[in-house]
DNA sequence: ACACTGACCGGAG
DNA sequence: GCTCCGGCCAGTG
Protein backbone atom coordinates (compact mmCIF):
# COMPACT_ATOMS: atom_id res chain seq x y z
CA UNK A 1 0.00 0.00 0.00
CA UNK A 2 1.88 3.37 -1.21
CA UNK A 3 1.03 6.28 -0.48
CA UNK A 4 -0.40 7.20 -3.64
CA UNK A 5 -2.88 4.19 -2.98
CA UNK A 6 -3.70 4.86 0.24
CA UNK A 7 -4.84 8.81 -1.20
CA UNK A 8 -6.92 7.04 -3.50
CA UNK A 9 -8.56 4.71 -1.40
CA UNK A 10 -8.96 7.89 1.21
CA UNK A 11 -10.76 9.62 -1.55
CA UNK A 12 -12.53 6.97 -2.93
CA UNK A 13 -14.02 6.50 0.63
CA UNK A 14 -14.58 10.00 1.25
CA UNK A 15 -16.34 10.56 -2.22
CA UNK A 16 -18.98 7.74 -1.16
CA UNK A 17 -19.77 9.99 2.19
CA UNK A 18 -24.03 10.94 1.11
CA UNK A 19 -24.90 14.19 1.79
CA UNK A 20 -25.95 15.61 5.43
CA UNK A 21 -23.98 13.05 6.72
CA UNK A 22 -21.11 12.75 8.41
CA UNK A 23 -18.43 10.21 9.50
CA UNK A 24 -14.58 10.19 11.07
CA UNK A 25 -11.41 9.65 10.29
CA UNK A 26 -10.89 5.96 12.76
CA UNK A 27 -13.52 5.04 10.48
CA UNK A 28 -12.23 5.85 6.96
CA UNK A 29 -9.19 4.46 8.27
CA UNK A 30 -11.02 0.98 8.77
CA UNK A 31 -12.76 1.51 5.54
CA UNK A 32 -9.97 1.20 3.76
CA UNK A 33 -8.53 -1.59 5.85
CA UNK A 34 -6.29 0.78 7.99
CA UNK A 35 -8.16 1.22 11.30
CA UNK A 36 -4.78 1.96 12.79
CA UNK A 37 -3.89 5.22 9.64
CA UNK A 38 -6.98 7.38 11.05
CA UNK A 39 -4.42 10.00 11.99
CA UNK A 40 -2.92 9.45 8.05
CA UNK A 41 -6.87 9.48 6.40
CA UNK A 42 -6.58 13.59 7.25
CA UNK A 43 -3.06 13.78 6.54
CA UNK A 44 -4.31 12.65 3.21
CA UNK A 45 -6.70 14.79 2.77
CA UNK A 46 -5.10 17.66 3.21
CA UNK A 47 -3.41 16.84 0.11
CA UNK A 48 -6.60 17.77 -1.67
CA UNK A 49 -7.09 20.98 -3.70
CA UNK A 50 -10.47 23.05 -4.16
CA UNK A 51 -10.35 22.24 -7.67
CA UNK A 52 -10.06 18.49 -7.03
CA UNK A 53 -12.27 16.55 -9.38
CA UNK A 54 -14.70 14.59 -9.12
CA UNK A 55 -14.89 17.18 -5.09
CA UNK A 56 -14.11 15.19 -2.32
CA UNK A 57 -16.09 16.13 0.36
CA UNK A 58 -13.47 16.23 3.09
CA UNK A 59 -15.60 18.37 4.98
CA UNK A 60 -17.74 15.40 6.12
CA UNK A 61 -14.78 13.97 8.08
CA UNK A 62 -14.49 14.72 11.50
CA UNK A 63 -13.33 13.69 14.69
CA UNK A 64 -14.28 10.81 16.49
CA UNK A 65 -15.92 12.68 18.93
CA UNK A 66 -17.99 14.57 16.41
CA UNK A 67 -15.35 17.23 16.82
CA UNK A 68 -14.00 19.65 14.34
CA UNK A 69 -10.55 20.15 15.06
CA UNK A 70 -9.32 23.74 14.67
CA UNK A 71 -6.57 23.71 12.57
CA UNK A 72 -6.27 27.71 12.81
CA UNK A 73 -6.57 30.33 15.54
CA UNK A 74 -10.41 30.14 15.13
CA UNK A 75 -11.51 31.50 11.80
CA UNK A 76 -9.62 29.03 9.67
CA UNK A 77 -10.51 26.07 7.90
CA UNK A 78 -12.61 24.72 10.59
CA UNK A 79 -14.81 27.89 10.10
CA UNK A 80 -14.39 26.76 6.12
CA UNK A 81 -15.65 23.32 7.55
CA UNK A 82 -18.34 24.37 9.76
CA UNK A 83 -19.60 26.37 6.56
CA UNK A 84 -20.15 23.74 4.01
CA UNK A 85 -21.44 21.16 6.22
CA UNK A 86 -24.49 23.93 7.48
CA UNK A 87 -24.90 25.13 3.82
CA UNK A 88 -25.38 20.84 3.14
CA UNK A 89 -28.28 20.86 5.58
CA UNK A 90 -26.04 19.14 8.57
CA UNK A 91 -26.13 20.86 12.07
CA UNK A 92 -22.99 22.41 13.78
CA UNK A 93 -22.99 23.40 17.17
CA UNK A 94 -20.21 25.63 18.09
CA UNK A 95 -19.43 26.27 21.96
CA UNK A 96 -18.10 29.46 23.82
CA UNK A 97 -14.54 28.33 23.23
CA UNK A 98 -15.12 28.07 19.24
CA UNK A 99 -15.27 24.38 19.37
CA UNK A 100 -17.35 23.32 16.48
CA UNK A 101 -19.54 19.22 16.52
CA UNK A 102 -21.43 17.65 14.84
CA UNK A 103 -24.09 15.59 16.31
CA UNK A 104 -22.91 12.13 14.64
CA UNK A 105 -25.83 10.34 16.53
CA UNK A 106 -28.13 12.35 14.03
CA UNK A 107 -25.47 12.93 10.93
CA UNK A 108 -23.03 10.31 11.58
CA UNK A 109 -22.41 8.06 8.48
CA UNK A 110 -20.96 4.86 10.04
CA UNK A 111 -22.08 1.80 7.22
CA UNK A 112 -20.57 -1.76 8.37
CA UNK A 113 -16.96 -2.54 7.54
CA UNK A 114 -16.95 -5.61 5.01
CA UNK A 115 -14.32 -8.39 5.17
CA UNK A 116 -13.02 -6.78 1.60
CA UNK A 117 -11.62 -3.76 3.82
CA UNK A 118 -10.32 -6.12 6.15
CA UNK A 119 -9.05 -8.88 4.30
CA UNK A 120 -8.29 -7.48 1.00
CA UNK A 121 -8.26 -10.60 -1.93
CA UNK A 122 -11.49 -12.35 0.14
CA UNK A 123 -14.44 -11.49 -1.47
CA UNK A 124 -17.53 -11.65 -0.11
CA UNK A 125 -21.81 -10.74 -1.30
CA UNK A 126 -23.36 -10.54 1.40
CA UNK A 127 -23.89 -6.92 2.40
CA UNK A 128 -25.06 -5.54 5.81
CA UNK A 129 -26.27 -1.78 6.95
CA UNK A 130 -26.89 -0.80 10.64
CA UNK A 131 -28.11 2.22 9.41
CA UNK A 132 -31.70 3.99 11.18
CA UNK A 133 -33.67 6.98 10.48
CA UNK A 134 -35.37 9.08 12.84
C1' DA B 1 18.34 4.07 16.08
C1' DC B 2 16.31 8.07 18.84
C1' DA B 3 13.18 11.91 19.57
C1' DC B 4 9.42 14.92 18.14
C1' DT B 5 5.31 15.79 15.62
C1' DG B 6 0.61 14.98 13.52
C1' DA B 7 -6.65 17.43 10.23
C1' DC B 8 -6.43 10.59 15.69
C1' DC B 9 -8.78 6.65 18.95
C1' DG B 10 -10.04 4.51 23.03
C1' DG B 11 -10.12 3.70 28.11
C1' DA B 12 -10.34 5.25 32.89
C1' DG B 13 -11.38 8.66 36.51
C1' DG C 1 -19.47 17.07 29.95
C1' DC C 2 -14.03 17.20 30.78
C1' DT C 3 -8.98 15.79 31.70
C1' DC C 4 -5.18 12.52 31.75
C1' DC C 5 -2.76 8.68 29.77
C1' DG C 6 -1.17 5.00 26.42
C1' DG C 7 -1.24 3.23 21.73
C1' DC C 8 -1.00 3.29 16.88
C1' DC C 9 1.68 4.39 12.20
C1' DA C 10 4.43 7.45 9.28
C1' DG C 11 7.37 11.56 8.27
C1' DT C 12 11.18 14.48 9.46
C1' DG C 13 15.77 15.97 11.61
Amino acid sequence: MDSAEFHAAVYDKVREIPAQRVTTYGHIAKLIGMPRHARHVGQALKFLSPQTNPPVPWHRVIGASGTISSRGPGTGGAQNQRGVLEAEGVEVTTGRTGEMRVDLSRWGWFPAVDAAATQQGRDQTGEESSESEG
